[in-house]
DNA sequence: TAGAAATATAAGAATATTTGAATATATTTA
DNA sequence: TAAATATATTCAAATATTCTTATATTTCTA
C-alpha cells in the first residue's frame, strides 16, 4: 500500500468523535481504560472497541500493568493533527480571481484543451 | 455544534482515497469534471457523487463557465492536512519512560485513584 | 482458592457509506 | 431547434461501521 492510503486509513480510524476525545486525553498522558470510562459517556464494551480500533491501526499502543491496560499514543501525527483541527482559521481560502462563484465566463488559462 | 465535531465531520468527508485524489488535484488549480476524469479511474457519475459530498461540507466549491463546473478548494484546512498527510514523520512517539510495552510494573504518577 | 475487578471478545441489529446503472438537466453548437 | 457535450440526480444493491448485549479472560485480593 502506497504510504498515503496508510495515512487516509489513519484519517478514517481517526474520524470519530469518540476516538479524537480518546486521542486528545491520551496527548495530555497514559490513560488505562477506567480512566475513560470517566471522561466517555459510552459502554465499557464500546470503549474496548474503539481503542482496539486505534491499535489496529497503529494509532496507540498500550502497556499492561497488572489487570490494567495503560493506553499511549503511537503515531506521531496525532498531536500535530489535533492541533489542525483546533486551528482557527480567520477566513476561507479566496475563490480563484476573477472568476466571482457561479458568475459565467472563462477562466483565463484554465480552459479545457 | 460543536467546533471539533464539524471538524471530524469535514475529516470523514475527507478520508477517501478518490476525494483525496481530487484535492490535492485541486491544491493545484482549478479543475473540471472532465479534467478529473483523466486521472480518476472511476465513472463521471461517482466523481459527481464525491465532489456534491466534499461541497456539502464546505470543503470545496464551483463557479460555472458555460456548461463545465469549475472546481477549487474553499476550506483553508485542506493545503495544510494534506502537508501533514505527506509529512514523514522519522520515529514513533517513545513509549512512557520506564513503561516498556507490556512489561508489568506500575508507572509512577499515573496510578488510578 | 473463590470472588471481584478490569478489560476484551463475539454476535447481531441498526445504520451509514459506497458504487453502479439509468436517467435527467443545462449549455453550446450545428 | 435538434443534437452533442458536460455534469448531476436518483435509486438500489453491496459493503462497512457502530453500538448493544452477553460472555470470556486475566489478574488481584481476601
Amino acid at each position: 500500500m502506497r504510504a498515503i492510503e496508510k495515512r487516509i486509513e489513519l484519517l478514517k480510524a481517526v474520524a470519530h468523535p469518540v476516538r479524537i476525545r480518546i486521542l486528545e486525553e491520551l496527548t495530555k498522558g497514559v490513560k488505562c481504560v477506567s480512566d475513560m470510562e470517566e471522561f466517555l459517556e459510552i459502554s465499557q464494551p464500546n470503549i474496548s472497541q474503539h481503542l482496539s480500533l486505534l491499535r489496529h491501526y497503529g494509532v496507540i499502543d498500550y502497556y499492561v500493568d497488572g489487570r490494567l491496560r495503560c493506553y499511549f499514543l503511537k503515531d506521531p501525527i496525532v498531536p500535530d493533527l489535533i492541533e489542525l483541527l483546533r486551528k482557527d482559521y480567520l477566513k476561507e481560502l479566496p475563490a480563484p480571481a476573477c472568476c466571482p462563484v457561479t458568475k459565467k465566463g472563462r477562466y483565463p488559462g484554465e480552459r479545457r484543451r
